[in-house]
DNA sequence: AAGCGTTTGTGAACGCGCGCACAAAGTCGC
DNA sequence: GCGACTTTGTGCGCGCGTTCACAAACGCTT
């Protein structure tokens, strides 16, 4: 395989909106009990950008700045101002009038809401052509993610070791997560296996679950799922491609294209890049 | 390298190429006229769920089924019916109303509206770790894209094939790409070089980039970027379990985890799985 | 042909999230 | 200490998306 190097670091970044994140959806209606262990009730919009103003946030840090105010570290995150100022107020914001925010002290608590105090466990079920790129993948241990589990089924990939891991079988799954909730599964295993592997999981008490097969899994209350979509996102890619094509000439506005302003249009193109291989 | 089998399979079904190529077929109901293609501005949203509609329709029709009611769609692409309705009366739906929807037709109308039926060039930039999983991802052609070119700048990489293509240099990016467009490119690169190289291929005549990098891409209007970030969808996960595990009794509602019914809870698990490698 | 059950398509209410705009709050200069 | 400037925090209105509920449309049976 190709000798890369595990840069990784971080950046900047943002989310460049919504539009449609994966599945999401239904959310469920309130009131259920009666006291409410008082929610902060942080919007779902809101949480989903929170690692977008995290890297920035880091990047300002690492560039030296003491303070930020909204307006820079908004644009450093591709946001309006307004919704980060009010993003951040819903976490019980830190700033200070007349100055901004300090950065090493909302890069604390943002990573504390995110819970990156502590170190995540993650397992990686599915060592394949996915999978194998991700245990490799180093953004996880940067952002608080400890990879302590590989799993496959299949007997030719038991036992590899990759990035510094023995693959296991799925049997063993029950010894390496810990306390129910307390790791992330990263399934990527084939679709049609994605639901059967779920189950196991989730009975081994997996609580939180990334998944990058295309199908919908069904899982019981108190577990949450996020997905993955490659080929979707190049479908919704696609379908904005193919409009573009059938009416050319304008659609300025319309739906479509993430807003964002810059980009000097025709620049000449930045040479001086090179290792350019290690993913994201 | 590892070697894996690339079983890929997933969905498969109905053939979706018929005659018309590219170019955007006659598609559209109304206005056989004169002017404005008229757009009939599909949401955002309902754009995002279509390719989990084609899906379900594709198993739907490798399962034999000739015709499904909205509820059984819905049911099997994990959205509620009237959603689902509406999305579909936004392509202009060819629903019967006691019946429910031809399968077979439905499905090539989503593909067409998805650009499924012209064959989709996909250029990979960045051959590292996750470049390299992608460009041996199956799940790609079987959706309509094509694989037709792989870059990066490490003379480490150049040269290699991957996924039966040989690894080129950025310089011959222009090469591959044909019309300004006609291309989707998958950026597989370091964060701090994303940016650059993002520049580059869209003064090449990129007009459509899936981003795996964390970080704001800047791109001029016209240019439609999709992000994939995979440490924020852990990040994501983390919040919620964090939550989760501050107020462990109960908080059914609030926000969370996607829909889903189901899930028998404890099923026993179901074993006889094999070959759980290969990717997605 | 008429009635009945089924299922679509959609009008309308609801709720969330976004952006604007402004007052409160704090800093800096004098 | 006071005034002017800066920047946060937020109340309000708007628009999109979701959900509900129902009438119209269709097949099937009689």
């Amino acid at each position: 395989m190709p000798g890369l190097t595990a840069v990784d670091e971080d950046d900047v970044s943002s989310a460049p909106r919504d539009g449609a994140p994966t599945a999401d959806g239904a959310d469920r209606p309130p009131a259920p009990g009666t006291a409410v262990p008082e929610a902060p009730a942080v919007p779902e919009a809101t949480v989903a950008r929170l690692p977008q103003y995290l890297r920035a946030l880091s990047a300002l840090a690492e560039a030296g700045s003491r303070t930020v105010s909204s307006e820079a570290l908004a644009e450093a995150a591709g946001v309006g101002s307004a919704k980060l100022r009010k993003d951040l107020s819903h976490l019980g914001s830190y700033g200070t009038r007349g100055v901004g925010y300090d950065v090493e002290q909302l890069h604390r608590h943002i990573a504390d809401r995110l819970g990156q105090a502590a170190s995540w466990r993650v397992v990686i079920v599915g060592v394949g052509n996915l999978g194998h790129a991700l245990a490799g993948y180093s953004g996880f241990a940067s952002r608080g993610f400890t990879v302590v589990g590989l799993f496959d089924d299949d007997p030719a990939v038991i036992g590899r070791v990759v990035g510094g891991l023995r693959v296991r079988p799925l049997e063993e799954f029950g010894e390496v997560v810990g306390e129910p909730g307390s790791a992330i599964a990263v399934l990527a295993v084939p679709a049609r296996h994605a639901q059967a592997v779920c189950d196991r999981l989730v009975a081994a008490g997996t609580r939180s679950v990334l998944n990058f097969a295309p199908t919908v899994l069904r899982v019981p209350d108190g577990v949450d799922v996020r997905k993955v979509d490659l080929a979707s996102e190049l479908q919704i890619l696609a379908f904005h491609a193919q409009r573009r094509a059938a009416a050319p000439a304008h659609r300025p506005s319309a739906a479509g294209p993430r807003g964002a302003t810059g980009a000097p249009a025709g620049p000449l193109l930045p040479h001086a890049l090179h290792r350019v291989e290690e993913v994201v």
